[in-house]
DNA sequence: AATGAATGAGTTTTCATTCAT
DNA sequence: AATGAATGAAAACTCATTCAT
């Protein structure tokens, strides 16, 4: 249905953008969004610094791009195949964050730029941009609005507590999830370490540290 | 009788190099590292430029100032007052837990940039320098030291669970107290609203979610 | 057919970079480095600041690249068509010296500018860098070398003095060769009284000052 | 003679000022005009900074003064005891010129730093002001007047070749004179590699090379 | 359409000089 | 009279962006 004049160039147009998207995401993800400089996308990519710029209005609205293209990922691995009224009892319910977790782990292991650049967002979101800061809440609030359902969900199914704080503790529960992960991807962590990291989690979220 | 290493010039000279680190505090978590310039700190400590280089070798070398200092202030708060074999019940333990988690909400209410520094530590440490970041890693490591102390004395003594993993629980839970506070000074929440997270912290904390 | 490496950027990046090394050795000749600025070099070529940079690491960089042309032009002249070996007699050996002597001149007419850079090196070496200073040192000793194997070879030819220090004796012409050398620059004098400076000093070399 | 009141207050004036020339000409020697800041040279001799501003009327005041007393320090050496008419044959010529030599040698081992500075003149002239490139032109001029007057004795009292050009000879012979010293004292020679280059220099100077 | 060389605006840093104490 | 902390003007350098080819 395209037209045929455009077809065969837009689609390597398209292609190029694809691929300066993903060197971006990978260059951003390992230096950060100051100390990565056009020249070093464009290098990694092989192509020329003005090619850049035929795509995307400057290096600002390219991470732009490869944030959102972050955020929407690990919006993914949030909501993925678990709807949030999937799990009606306890046991269901902690099956059902499992494999959440291990949606996530496994995702992170391919792909651990994702969350360097989740770092990127939200660690120097406040260091780049107004704006950019503005996204960062806008995603943690969109975070906390899933995770939220979940928590909302259980406590009426009655197998989370009745005093849970849906809201509140979504919040916390989504910022220990964030940690947990950045501190993970930072620290280079073996599978094993990952492993006992997330079983920690886990348990604490379900139940608490007490004996 | 006063040494003349101590003489009015030399009290001078300090007082201004404090007031150096207070106010690079104070634009370094407004802005972050990359965004602050030696010129916008001169600018609102009124004094010029090269004041600053009287006191310290660069920029670099203010923010690791700026930086050392935030961390021991979070660790003080981490440690004050509250040794780990203190609590001998789980009672205790939560009285004990609460005091910290009140001191941590009053001081960050007094002085927010601590918080904010902590920011800028945690999250710009990698797209500042290698050096910078390792100082992060060491940061953590030692508060989850500090942690891990608390909840293995729990565990011995029996009002934690047996089969708590103390050091990847410290290690999650130092990630959630950070990661809530860091949060709550960005979206600038008003006390209310930081209580109610504090208290579903806590009760995460001490019960899970579980019904 | 030709190489894309040598295409026409190619060549017109590496003009650029050879007008930057030539308006640099003139106004480094004329200033010295101290009070050369890569601001003056870039205004007389007519190209931003930045460009410079483009091809060269920094004013130091590019003072040792400037430096190094010059050193390597002084050293074709000492070394040039005659060789050490050439000459048998005296007066083979004075007709050598002369042309050595001529081709000096007539070089430096043309292009005095390497000699005022050899000047920056010799003279500004010790203030500028450790490094700069050994490069110094360097250029001296291998003129020397150069020197010296024509007097030795003159010495067991028999037409120079049995007794000759060789090695300092090199020293000593050589470093009377650059001071009138240089002497003659400063003083921006005229054909004719370089001239004469140059026979005084070809008869104090050949026959000293005694009747 | 002196006012009374200001004798004792004046006397130590003087002093101070006479240390800060010291002090200020060894360091210039070492360092160089360039590389020499004053608080270098206040903080060796242990005053403020601003005490040396009390005495001169700034850094480059300063070096005129150092760099006057090292031209009278060699001119001293250049025509001390020897009066041009003294000589009357080759060896009371050849007799004088060695003490000279002599004199030269051991002064500048005992005070190294006046020859530096004569190199800093002579060197770093051109890269510091017209004005010093000025006064290290006058000096060289009236080195060669000195020098002149002796081979002009020489020459009338038939010594000295009869074709001598005396004017540019001096200007040679002196060009020898202060780039031997220069080297000498850049490459901290020891005193037997001293003397072999004085001695080569005296050999060339009343003989030449020649057999 | 792609290139990459050139740009210039912005930043850090140095140091001779001044001035309050 | 001496101090030394503070200054500001100047210089090197970086890098996102533009533009001639």
């Amino acid at each position: 249905m395209s037209t045929p004049t455009s077809s065969r160039a837009e689609r390597m147009r398209l292609q190029l953008r694809e691929e300066i998207v993903q060197t971006a995401a990978e260059v951003f993800a390992e230096r950060g969004y100051h100390r990565t400089g056009i020249a070093d996308i464009a290098q990694r990519l092989g192509v020329g610094n003005s090619s850049i710029y035929a795509h995307f209005a400057g290096k600002r609205a390219l991470f732009d791009v490869v944030i959102d293209d972050a955020m929407s990922g690990v919006m993914s691995l949030l909501t993925a195949e678990n709807a949030p009224a999937a799990a009606d009892t306890f046991e269901d319910y902690q099956e059902q964050v499992r494999r959440i977790a291990s949606g996530f782990t496994v995702a992170l292991r391919d792909d651990p730029a994702v969350l360097r650049l989740l770092r990127a967002l939200l660690v120097e979101a406040g260091g780049v941009d107004e704006e950019l800061a503005g996204k960062a809440s806008a995603f943690t609030d969109a975070a906390t609005q899933v995770t939220a359902a979940y928590l909302g969900h259980g406590r009426s199914r009655g197998y989370l507590r009745a005093d849970l704080d849906v809201e509140a503790t979504a919040r916390v529960v989504n910022a220990m999830i964030f940690s947990v992960a950045l501190e993970e991807t930072r620290r280079e962590a073996t599978p094993e370490e990952t492993q006992r990291i997330v079983d920690a989690t886990l348990a604490l979220y379900f139940g608490g540290v007490a004996a």
